[in-house]
RNA sequence: UGGGGCGUCGUCAAGUGGUAAGACACGGGAUUUUGGUUCCCGCAUUCGCAGGUUCGAAUCCUGCCGCCCCAACCA
């Protein structure tokens, strides 16, 4: 992404393949490619129109258009305003307007959800004309009690029997006005039972007498989420509907509303991502709109937000956030970004684009006395640095009274101190060599001005005597310096994780957050334009302010500090090192009951076998007879099919192998499916492993025929005739195989002898590859083992 | 006493039975009139833990542990 222009292209280095992002939605619109599933790629990035964009939204934003882009299909951007009551024209405006300052582009393809309002109204008819929908007139708190718990399954309403007349008319009646909010709801005819919650008869549309800021007083009902978003995702033609984990349990529901409403495949299909979190700072738009609404921030675009808005007005740019987000990934690991990778981006991104000049933010003030009393210069000072290749300059005046950083100098002066000090030189940039010659101070003992004299022959950046000047200062002249409000901006919280912590997270808020400092800038600032980004000289990068900056009152945000290995160095383990302690979150004790525990495999089981006393004999009997232990036993019997393959596998052979190749392998290729969905029974499956067991396959070799078994059944013995896959053993074959191998790899075969003994099994796997499996692993390895040492 | 997910470096994150990518952070060095930038070099014998299968396991099997989500007429 970043581009350094006119650089040359990096040396190749090891293993540098450039690799392509990829993240696992990329694997699976690979495989829906690759098996035609889709005819191309539709995404869409589906706001509701309640609050303002933040940076999570900008990962989501970038991942469908950028999904898009790269598959050449296509994005839309879709309000989901299927809620009247929360739902603004002004969060319209301004969402559209941030995902186009993040610089995406959906084209013509804006859309609404309730421009399908009706079409969803026709669908949810004939849902009830199908008796897949009733109309409930159960209270909100019926409704609740009646839904059961996370263990306990809900029962069904006593409305779940109305006809279909009665549900049509209840419904149209509902749509036509008739009925106050709350009266009745319509409901999906599922499952009360289900453990998924949201498959108990989940409301499909509830009653909301409010003005739509689209629709107006058109309707009187509107889809829930679950029934209404799947549609608006199938009615565009979307193939990929990517939403954050939370709704992976909604995923059933999708899949359910769309099957059941009439979309048949290709139709759209659910996939989620971790949703962004990010340290030092809040993200859910109920937090931000308290700090808006209280006060602690100046509202949505405050610089401190983390809302696009509020990055904007800091002076965050559309490519930095775009970069970072590139950099964070994609995955489904619930992850808290470190927010300096956010940092990093910014300073990534302005160091190429940012002009530099002087500003002094805390003034101390200089008199060069040696100066010349009327003397003005005007020092030629380049916009930018050597590494970054571009032109311009001004012209910075130099007299003799200035005004440098009073975190420039330094009565005591500590180890490694590269400014100024008493008796000390620095070097003022692009200007002279100056020595601090005294020290003036106020009653109080406070310094308030230096007494300098400076070396004309070190004029811009001179060094006639060779003489060195560890340091290189800012200043700005004091007679020509304009004033200036900077803004200081810091994290908006002083604990890592601050709504993970024990009480309110408003506890955490940083009181420095914001510091506003009258600065002294260059006159060439006076001219800064609305939006102008600026690098202070080791300082930082800085904004005009977007809303208060203007000619003759100049206001400036800092977006970032720049990188100070000397601050880091100084400050000590207590103020870097910060150990980032994510105080756990406290466990919510709902209703006082205790987290249920997950019931295991094992315990699935066991409680099979409970149920089914043939199951638990063949435990017993596994064990007893066939020697089995107690795990492969458990293993086995969990079901009554799996138990009387592998009986018929085992007759005749060995148990243990048997039991260990059901176990181990044959399970892992099965995953979910049942084993009578297999094209082999198990005698077949138990001749198999006879013949491993047997040496006349190897284990690679046996692998190999099950996967022929897997694809298109048949009989080992046959399979491993026909692909030529009995064991190879010989010496003479197998030395000619391992011979090519190493050959083919010289470079390893020196890496390995120079201990890199890891190497020995990419060694092997080739030898096996190139037997097709057949040869003998044992053999190989020992043969590999001694060419390599020979 | 339910169901759905997730555990790979301090932080993100590749990896899909055959050499543990990369980035940020961190440490060291070089260049530098920004203690900035840039450039080098270093930074996981090990993938939540324990068993097992295999010539070979982060990847397969089993058990255990930890974390997240679900009981709005929100999305």
């Amino acid at each position: 992404m970043s581009t350094t222009p006119e650089s040359t292209p990096p040396p190749a280095r090891k293993g540098d393949e450039s690799r392509q992002a990829t993240n696992f939605i990329r694997q699976i619109i690979d495989r829906d490619l690759a098996e035609r599933r889709y005819p191309g790629v539709a995404t869409r990035f589906p706001p509701e129109p309640n609050g303002y964009l933040h940076i999570g939204h900008a990962k989501s934003i970038c991942l469908n258009f950028g999904l898009a882009r790269d598959y050449g299909g296509r994005c839309h951007l879709r309000f989901d305003d299927t809620n009247p009551t929360k739902e603004e024209q002004e969060y319209v405006d301004s969402i559209q307007a941030d995902v186009r300052w993040l610089g995406f582009d959906w084209g013509e393809h804006l859309y609404f959800a309730s421009d399908y309002f009706q079409k969803m109204y026709d669908l949810a008819e004939k849902l009830i004309t199908d008796g897949k929908a009733y109309v409930d007139s159960l209270s909100k708190d019926e409704l609740r009690e009646h839904r059961g718990s996370l263990t306990e399954p809900g029962r069904e309403s006593p409305y779940r029997s109305r006809s279909v007349e009665e549900n049509l008319d209840l419904f149209r009646r509902m749509k036509a006005g008739e009925f106050d909010n709350g009266e009745h709801v319509l409901r999906a005819k599922i499952d009360m039972a289900s453990a998924n919650m949201l498959m108990r008869d989940p409301l499909l549309y509830r009653i909301v007498k409010a003005e739509h800021h689209r629709t107006g007083d058109a309707w009187s009902i509107y889809p829930m989420y679950d029934y209404a978003h799947c549609i608006e995702d199938a009615i565009e033609g979307i193939s990929h509907s990517i939403c954050t984990l939370e709704f992976e349990n909604n995923r059933e529901l999708y899949d359910w509303v769309l099957d059941n409403v009439g979309f048949t495949e290709p139709r759209p299909h659910q996939h989620e991502f971790a949703r962004l979190s990010l340290d030092y700072t809040v993200m859910s738009k109920r937090k931000l709109l308290t700090l808006v609404k209280e006060g602690h921030v100046g509202g949505w675009d405050d610089p401190r937000m983390p809302t696009l808005a509020g990055l904007r007005r800091r002076g965050y740019t559309p490519e930095a956030i775009r970069a970072f987000a590139d950099l964070i990934g994609v995955a489904k690991t619930n992850s808290t970004v470190d927010i300096g990778k956010l940092e990093y981006c910014v300073r990534d991104d302005l160091n190429h684009r940012a002009p530099r000049v002087m500003a002094v933010l805390d003034p101390l003030k200089v008199v060069v006395t040696n100066y010349p009393l009327d003397l003005e210069e005007r020092l030629e000072a380049s916009y930018w640095p050597h590494d970054v290749p571009k032109e311009g300059s001004r012209p910075v005046p130099f007299a003799r009274e200035l005004y440098i950083e009073r975190e420039d100098f330094a009565e005591e002066p500590p180890q490694g101190w590269h400014r100024l000090s008493k008796g000390g030189e620095v070097r003022l940039r692009y200007g002279y060599v100056i020595r601090c010659y005294e020290v003036v101070k106020d009653a109080a003992g406070a310094v308030v001005e230096l007494r300098c004299s400076y070396d004309p022959s070190t004029r811009g950046g001179a060094n006639p005597d060779g003489r060195k000047i560890k340091g290189t200062i800012h200043w700005v002249s004091a007679k020509h310096a304009v004033a200036a409000e900077v803004r200081l901006y810091d994290r908006l919280f002083t604990v890592p994780a601050p709504d993970a912590t024990d009480g309110d997270f408003k506890d955490h808020l940083n009181p420095d957050s914001l510091t506003v400092v009258r600065a002294m800038v260059e006159p060439s600032l006076a001219a800064a334009e609305a939006g102008a980004h600026y690098q202070f000289e080791r300082q930082g990068y800085f904004v005009t302010d977007s809303v208060d900056h203007r000619p003759g009152e100049l206001v400036f945000n800092r977006v970032v500090t720049l990188k100070d290995s000397w601050a880091r160095k100084t400050a000590g383990p207590e103020d870097d090192a910060a150990p980032v302690e994510r105080e756990s979150k406290p466990k919510a004790d709902k209703g006082g009951k205790g987290r249920p525990t997950k019931l295991t495999a094992s315990q699935g089981r066991g409680k099979a076998r409970e149920a089914d006393p043939a199951l638990a004999e063949a435990f017993a009997r596994f064990q007893a007879e066939h020697g089995l232990s107690e795990e492969d036993a458990d293993v086995l019997t969990g079901d009554l099919a799996l138990a009387t393959f592998f009986e018929a596998a085992a007759t005749g052979h060995e148990p243990e192998p048997v039991a260990k190749w059901v176990t181990n392998v044959l399970l892992a290729e099965l995953k979910d499916r049942p084993v009578a969905e297999l094209p082999f029974d198990g005698a077949a499956f138990g001749r198999l492993i006879a013949l491993a067991d047997a040496k006349t396959i190897s284990t690679s070799g046996a692998k190999a025929v099950l996967e022929v078994m897997l694809a298109e059944g048949g009989e080992p013995a046959a399979i491993v005739k026909a692909r030529g896959l009995e064991a190879m053993t010989d010496d003479a074959s197998l030395q000619a195989l391992v011979d090519a191998a190493l050959a083919a790899h010289p470079d390893n075969v020196a890496r390995y002898r120079e201990g890199k003994t890891t190497l020995l099994g990419s060694f092997v796997g080739a030898v096996i590859k190139a037997s097709g499996g057949s040869a003998d692993a044992k053999r190989v390895k020992e043969l590999v083992k001694a060419a390599l040492a020979g």
